[in-house]
DNA sequence: CTGAAAGCGCTTACAG
DNA sequence: CTGAAAGCGCTTACAG
């Protein structure tokens, strides 16, 4: 069964590859005859055509493929949503967004290149010196630290308006004496570094204290530790980093019979579904990436086509507090 | 900046494309001298040559690129360390795999081929007929319902397995009346569907009543009915669906004062972080997918080839029963 | 308004 | 042992 290509179609419609090309291209500018169009849309459609994507990146230059590289992404809902949203917002702008697993790939970044001929690489991380030049060299574009660069970046989420954001609310409930739960995983300081930052940056501007930062790793050893020192210097609630942390201080309360919100209030970041699932069910910051992944997308194809990235303005509208129990 | 291609490198070492190509593919049968070889390796690396995947696929008539579907696909941390583990396992036979957002793509699979050519269409979610048949007929072979399917699957995984270990180590610590959490989501059934199955055969098998089948949506209300139905029945262990849902019938039990393991036992699955961060922590079936990535990128080879995949045995050494403080 | 022809970069019979 | 040439399927100047 061979490959149906567009010179079938021509031969089949009684016109030339030329013809058919215009027409399945839409380039109309040449003024091609209604009947024509027809008779062409309605044979590929006959004979099942379907134009071969790698013969026309041979000939354009350009595939349409943008390869976005996941390191150590983080697992959570939001970012799953994210992925979602940047494909559809990908797709709109008339590219094919895939996900690779960097970290599953032995020889790194260079290997990328050695099957897709991407339009442009996108990273969540970013991206070491040698990997980008090699990038760059052979002409694929780069985004990279993408949602985790410390500058509001091209999505245009701000991290640090997360963290912002949880010091507002603890602080609007009457608390003063602020926590901060951080995490030791290196692939999480992208964002626990400015979401650090932003609840610092918050303290400040509220005249409170300096937040206490305990770092933790993602065990309930590590949560009663915090604990210890939390309640050593009069902390009287906690802005964890994420969900799955802030389930790890919850556990801890429980384990040391501290009530919450009673004795600490809780609030983390993602609306992971575990979260409306604890008892007390769990305060968070909710994120909606959908404006972030169409920003991103328009960014790409601006930096595929050589231009410099449209810069965006900082997302606020991609975050609300879920208020619920532990607050 | 143009691009450096196979001639450039030729005309640079003085010799013809034909060597190039044949030095560069390890083409030693044609009997290069190997002052020829070197010359022409040491060439293309100070040139910077990196052959086009999209030429060469072209004139090969194959991309080595496939093309893992992702519907919904469960956002769990085994099945994270799953898409790390086919990436290096397909990388290892020779391909490049990615993973494409199905859920994000207006068009649907069709879209796909649009700019991607796989060698191979893989997804986690069976393909409507329709969809399969257009692959089909493009030329792409297609591997569906890849870990969900009910039989044992390419993967080797049978999800069945996954129930009959929850019961049998709920039966082996004394209890004689097991509960299901069963969840509602469509996306899940494929995997909860053959897990329950496999708790039913466990239970007959061991002389056990029916497991007492509660499905509920991942929330507290939902949980809290299906203890309620537990209840009435003298159930005194619970086998989840997966962890998630375990979380969620643990906080239904601190609503309703119950103790776990005392009054309640649970078991989860997925060895999710969250389920050692709960107090009590959490007894789940930890899932190892490194085997079945091997035989799933197996699997994918022979069948880009045009072979019949070969089967794989069980792979029981995926699943681990953890231990922990819920049971 | 439509067609013949070149060429993207590669691999591989075929000829020396 | 090595080279000249064809051809994968497409797009697009160029010529009519």
């Amino acid at each position: 069964m061979a490959r149906v290509t567009s010179l079938d179609v021509a031969r089949e419609a009684g016109v030339s590859q030329t013809t058919v090309s215009f027409v399945l291209n839409g380039k109309n500018e040449f003024g091609i005859s209604e009947t024509t169009r027809r008779l062409v849309l309605e044979t590929a459609q006959r004979l099942g055509y379907a134009p071969s994507a790698v013969a026309r990146a041979l000939r354009s230059g350009r595939s349409q493929v943008v390869v976005f590289l996941l390191t150590d992404a983080p697992v959570t809902e939001p970012f799953g949503r994210f992925k979602r949203e940047v494909t559809a917002a990908v797709q709109a702008q008339g590219l094919t967004c895939v996900f690779l697993e960097l970290s599953g790939l032995a020889g790194g970044v260079s290997a990328v290149c050695q099957h897709l001929d991407p339009a442009i690489v996108v990273s969540t991380t970013v991206l070491a010196e040698v990997d980008k030049q090699a990038l760059v060299r052979s002409g694929v574009p780069v985004i990279d630290g993408v949602l985790g660069s410390e500058d509001a970046s091209v999505a245009g989420l701000d991290q640090r308006e997360i963290g912002r954001m949880q010091v507002r609310h603890l602080a609007d409930r009457g608390h003063r004496v602020i926590g901060f739960a951080a995490v030791d995983a290196p692939q999480d300081q992208p964002f626990c570094l400015p979401r650090l930052e932003g609840a610092r940056e918050q303290c400040l501007l509220l005249g409170l204290a300096e937040p206490v930062v305990a770092r933790m790793d993602y065990s309930l050893d590590g949560a009663v530790g915090a604990l210890v020192r939390w309640g050593g210097n009069g902390v009287s609630a906690v802005a964890a980093f994420n969900d799955v942390v802030a389930v790890a201080v919850l556990g801890a309360c429980r384990m040391r019979g501290l009530d919450v919100p009673g004795d600490l209030a809780i609030i983390g970041v993602d609306n992971d579904s575990v979260g409306r699932l604890t008892v007390p069910t769990l305060t968070t910051i909710g994120i909606d990436l959908t404006v972030p992944a169409q920003s991103l997308a328009r960014a790409l194809v601006d930096v595929a086509e050589g231009n410099a990235a449209r810069s965006s303005a900082v997302a606020a509208q991609a975050l609300t507090v879920i208020h619920r129990a532990s607050s």
